[in-house]
DNA sequence: AACTATAGGTGTACGCCGTACACTTGTCAA
DNA sequence: TTGACAAGTGTACGGCGTACACCTATAGTT
C-alpha cells in the first residue's frame, strides 16, 4: 500500500493520510485529534498533509466516508426485514469501532460510500413494496434509532452487565443525593443484576421497530 | 435578574453567564462558541468568566442542564402513553431550539434538571406497570429515537416540504452523478411533493414505537 | 545520462483558542 | 473609615488550523 521512494522515505498519499487519521481518531477521539498530531504520527510536518487533503473539514468528510464503507449494505437475497436488521447491526458495529464518527455521519458532505449505502437502503424498502411515503418514514425511524442508540451507548460506555454495574455505581457516587431520585436509585441497584448487554438491548428496540414497520406495510 | 452596581456596571453572575452562553450557542452553534466571544458579548474580559465557571467544560455542563430544564417532564395525570408522547415532543422541541446541545445531552456530567427528568421518565414507566427490565428497554428505544431524530433533523436542516425540496435539490446538485443512485434520485424528485413535515415525521415514528411498547407491556 | 517541469515536503508566521497567574478595583460588614 | 474578600483585568503560554514562500525529490522527455 505505502509507496517507498528511492530515499527510503515512505511517500504520503490521500488514502494513507485518511487511514492514519481514522486510526488516530479511534485511539484518541475527536477531542484528541488534530492535524498536528496526525502529521506527527505520519512522521511529517503538519503542512505536508495539505498536499493531500484540502483542509481539516474535508479530511473529516473522507474519514466519515471510510466508516460508511465499512457498513454492510442490506443483503439483496434476504427478505426486507432480515436485510434491514442486518444492515442496522452492521451500522451499529461500525459506529462502535469508530465512536468519534457518530455525530458526523449525517452532518458531513456525503461521499460515495454514503450515497451507495443510502441508495441501497432506500432501494431495499421500495423493492419490498413500501410506498414512497412509508419508505421515507421507515428509513427515518430506523436511522434515528440506530444513531441515537450508538450515541447513548458511547456515552454510557459500558458493555457487559458488570461494567454497567460499575458505571452506574460511579454515576451514583458522583450524584450524591440519590435518594431524591428513587427511580434512578432503582437503576443503580437493579441494573447490574439484570444482565444488561448492548447488542441485546439494541436488538430489542430494533425488532420492536421492525415489527411496527411490518404492520404498517401490511396495512397499506 | 442582572444586578447593577453603584458604578452602573452590570454585575456578572453564574446564571447570567449561562444564559448568555446558551444565547450565543443558539445563534452561532458550538463551532462559533468560544469563551472569548462569550466574554465579549457580556462586555467583559475573557478571564472574568472564570470567576463564575470553573472552565469551558463545566460551562457546557451547565448549558446542557438549562436545556434539560426546558423539557416538560411526563405528566403525572395522563396515562403513560400520553405522558411519554408529550415529553418526547417537548424534548424534540427543546433540542430544536438548541441544536448545539443534541450531541451533548447524554455525554455531559448530569446536572439536577437532567436527573429530575430521567427520574420522572423512569418513574412514569414503572408506575404504569412496566417491569424493571422492560422499562429500561422502553426508555432506551424512546431516547435513542428522540436524540437520533433530532440529530437527523438538524443535519437535513429543513422544516416544510418546500424547504425539503430545495434542500434535496441542492444536495442532488452537489452529488453530480445522481443517475447512479436511482433511489436517491427518487427522493430528490418525490420528496418536495410529498408534504414532508418534521413534527409529523417525528410523530409517525414515535407512535410506532409507543404502539410496540404497549404491545410488549400487555404481553408481560 | 542530463534536463526540467511538477508534485511532495518544509519553515515561518498569523490569528484564533483555553486558561494560569499575578494584579487592581469595587463592595459590603464591622 | 477601614479592611477583607469578591469581581474584574492584563499579560503570557502553549496549542490549534492553515496561508504563503520556499526547497527537493521524482518522473518524463530528449
Amino acid at each position: 500500500m505505502n509507496q517507498r521512494t528511492n530515499t527510503g522515505r515512505t511517500r504520503l498519499s490521500r488514502p494513507l493520510v485518511l487511514e492514519a487519521a481514522v486510526a488516530l481518531a479511534d485511539e484518541n477521539g475527536l477531542e484528541g485529534f488534530s492535524m498536528r498530531r496526525l502529521a506527527q504520527d505520519l512522521g511529517v510536518v503538519p503542512m505536508a498533509l495539505y498536499k493531500h487533503v484540502a483542509n481539516k473539514d474535508e479530511l473529516l468528510d473522507g474519514m466519515v466516508d471510510i466508516v460508511f464503507g465499512e457498513i454492510e449494505p442490506p443483503s439483496i437475497d434476504d427478505d426486507w426485514r432480515s436485510a434491514m436488521r442486518g444492515r442496522a447491526i452492521s451500522t451499529r458495529e461500525a459506529l462502535k469501532r469508530h465512536g468519534w464518527a457518530i455525530e458526523m455521519m449525517e452532518t458531513r458532505n456525503p461521499g460515495p460510500a454514503n450515497l451507495r449505502n443510502h441508495n441501497a437502503v432506500m432501494g431495499c424498502l421500495r423493492e419490498a413494496g413500501f410506498s414512497f411515503a412509508t419508505a421515507i418514514h421507515a428509513y427515518s425511524v430506523q436511522d434515528a434509532y440506530i444513531y441515537g442508540f450508538a450515541l447513548q451507548e458511547k456515552t454510557l460506555g459500558f458493555e457487559t452487565p458488570n461494567d454497567a454495574g460499575a458505571a452506574v455505581q460511579r454515576r451514583a457516587q458522583a450524584i450524591g443525593a440519590l435518594h431524591e431520585y428513587p427511580y434512578l436509585a432503582e437503576i443503580a441497584a437493579e441494573l447490574p443484576a439484570s444482565g444488561y448487554d448492548n447488542p441485546v438491548e439494541f436488538a430489542w428496540g430494533l425488532d420492536l421497530i421492525l415489527d411496527g414497520l411490518d404492520r404498517r406495510r401490511r396495512a397499506a
